[in-house]
DNA sequence: TCACTAACGTTCGTTGCCCTAACGAATATA
DNA sequence: TATATTCGTTAGGGCAACGAACGTTAGTGA
């Protein structure tokens, strides 16, 4: 029996145990069915990371540059071109030239792009809840902390 | 100061409250740290996750068809191919057709392919230790149980 | 005032990983 | 024998992460 169309693989019988070992896979493949999770889920209204994480940031810190933008939450600059372009196209956000400095533009969101964020952290908790489903409250709470004092002993916040 | 070319991104502030708080994030946060990691210090030795996944299963199992391999590592059949043909250019493995099935081919590790795996596997043994080095022992396995009871919970292996 | 430097937005391109579709050849099954 | 399935393969799309280069604008120091 082939793969049918639409299957995702993924190991049938049991991996090498030398892949099951690696703490970098164990991490690897935890992040993978999150972000798959995400993913889908952000793609049924047409949305992504990027998006979620540039409104949620023009939410908390208001009107702001492109460059700020990038700061706040480490996409690249370059991505971030992207990003607003899509959040402009949908309406969630708009682009105005910095009449103060005309090197840049002024990001500000939308009231749609407020509904929007309202959506997506819905959506987001959702996910959040599905993912956190077979752990309770400790142990929640647990991984919380390990997982953030694994990301400051790595060095900060990675890119987005 | 424009991002000295090189230079990652990644919020120089706080980022927002809502990016911290989703677990994805904290979960894609570290993936991305561990990630980067393990690129860039295969990426010395010209290799990638799938070699090493790759070469590990061949170890572990023996010469075995690309769909095995596909099944065993997760890795789409596709992406097999591709991942073979690098570790055949290497020296790392052997591609032959099956003469017991002419649909198939035999890939089978060679000596190089060996001595390459176990310098692979030394590589990650070293990122395994700097991703954990601010952990105890308790937390390591703490770490595992709950990343190990997570991926279970999410329908066992993801693809590589 | 005139360089020079730095920041900003943008375009373009690359890589890795994930994933789907389709095809010819070979094999298994009915 | 006709049909279905498997295998390897090619081609391609999507997203995230990343870098190089460029024109434009602003600040800084001589």
């Amino acid at each position: 029996m082939d793969r049918p169309a639409g299957t995702r693989p993924g190991p049938r019988g049991h991996s090498p145990a030398r892949l099951r070992a690696q703490f970098g896979r164990l991490l690897g493949m935890a992040a993978s069915h999150s972000s798959r999770l995400v993913n889908e889920r952000l793609g049924e209204v047409g949305a992504r990371k990027y998006h979620f994480a540039l409104l949620a940031t023009l939410d908390e810190y208001g009107p702001a540059s492109q460059a700020e933008l990038s700061d706040r939450t480490g996409i690249y600059r370059s991505d971030v071109v992207a990003a607003v372009n899509e959040l402009v196209d949908g309406g969630y956000a708009e682009r105005r030239p910095d009449p103060a400095d005309r090197r840049r533009n002024v990001i500000t969101m939308t009231e749609a792009g407020n509904e929007h964020l309202a959506r997506l952290d819905r959506i987001l908790a959702g996910v959040n809840e599905e993912l956190l489903a077979p752990f309770d409250e400790r142990e929640r709470a647990q991984l919380s902390d390990l997982l953030g004092r694994f990301n400051e002993h790595m060095g900060g916040e990675p890119p987005l």
